[in-house]
DNA sequence: ATTTTGACTATGT
DNA sequence: AACATAGCCAAAA
């Protein structure tokens, strides 16, 4: 496993419940801040097997990212059973659910 | 070594 | 607000 991808990894697992980060942010924490395909890459890849919280992972215009209907619903509802509440795709307080304070 | 792959992002219109 | 475009980059093929 690849520095970058380990550090993702532990930045992800990190995430409160009831947060939500960016996939420029986690990458920008993993050290590469342009790099957030690759956020996009590794959690398709080990989400499963690695139990990621997958679903806090949003883009940088805070909206859910992703396309297909199904997964769409499944992460709103992940989302909502955390007690973060959306309306029509994007977070009805944002600010709120930003989890930034992380740097240490 | 080169090409492809994305649940992205910043910028411009 | 919505759309197009170009840039981005690590991993996998």
């Amino acid at each position: 496993m690849t520095p970058f991808t380990e550090r993702t990894l532990a930045i992800l697992k990190r995430i409160p419940s009831g947060k939500v980060m960016t996939y420029g942010q986690v990458a920008g924490l993993a050290g590469s801040p342009r790099a957030a395909r690759q956020v996009v890459r590794i959690l398709h890849a080990m989400s499963r097997t690695h139990n990621l919280p997958w679903h806090r992972v949003i883009n940088s215009k805070g909206e859910i990212a992703v396309r297909d209907d199904e997964s769409y619903q499944l992460q709103k509802m992940l989302l909502e059973l955390e007690e973060v509440e959306i309306r029509d795709g994007r977070f009805i307080d944002l600010e709120r659910y930003q989890y930034d304070r992380d740097s240490e």
